[in-house]
DNA sequence: TCCGTAGATGAAAATTTTTTTCGGTTAGAG
DNA sequence: CTCTAACCGAAAAAAATTTTCATCTACGGA
């Protein structure tokens, strides 16, 4: 993701680059889907009550995803559509790009549909 | 959901059926999606403790599923398969059966699926 | 470039949420 | 009817998240 357009987000809402913020992010393009506690260790130059209320600013702002894959809350960058494959053997998620959506069958109208979230459980190869 | 074979899966597992079970059971028949708190209150002879223990021992056994829909967790009776509509602007949740997945599109080979979960967002037809 | 200020930061404390401990109780198999 | 593994609730502990508050800084305007 370009960084440009991330500090135009931030600006754009009325919100202030920091090191803080940039820090966060730096440590946020390490890996997807990452816990607090992954993510404090990658940028442990920022408190934990900025790393919560950064998170909140990028999630509002839109450049960040928070996650709920059953274990806590999971953070990622939200530069592209995706969605996870979790194995409940290990534990490990991946992603996938193909979105298996039909939302043309989906029978609901009078709903504005502004996103949408798919996870899918299973066993990963490794663990079969 | 008939009672009677919740029973069952509860007894299958090597748990017992106790007052408390049934109560919580009740109190998730009620209404689906519905926070620890609404629950609470709805058996509130039930202790908080029991509680998220009954919870756990439910889920384990496949009788109810935990949700994560933004707002922190949510549980309901596992009964029919079906997704989320959560409206972003007054929060309402509600359901639909219509599952418009296609998993054969999905490109994704080596991976078992034995779930999936399918949340959409956005405003519901009274907020628009 | 310098200033003023709205917005940001971090440490500590407060809250909220969830889990553990433990002594007493009970469902349900035999 | 008995026995015991499983349960229960209250209190305490631990973990997660939010609030408070005094100080600091990013950055728009002079």
């Amino acid at each position: 993701m370009k960084l440009e357009s991330v500090v135009g987000k931030i600006r754009g809402c009325g919100y202030k680059v920091t090191p803080q913020r940039l820090a966060v992010l730096r440590a946020l393009a390490a890996e997807q889907h990452q816990s607090l506690e992954e993510i404090r260790v990658r940028c442990s130059e920022v408190g934990l009550v900025t790393l919560y209320r950064t998170l909140d600013v990028l999630s509002e702002v839109g450049v960040v995803r928070r996650l709920d894959l059953g274990d806590g809350p999971r953070y990622e960058l939200a530069e592209d559509h995706h969605h996870h494959l979790i194995c409940e053997s290990c534990g490990d998620i991946s992603e996938f790009e193909e979105c298996p959506l039909d939302l043309g069958r989906l029978g609901v109208t009078d709903f504005e549909v502004s996103a949408h979230s798919l996870e899918i459980y299973g066993r990963c190869a490794g663990c079969r």
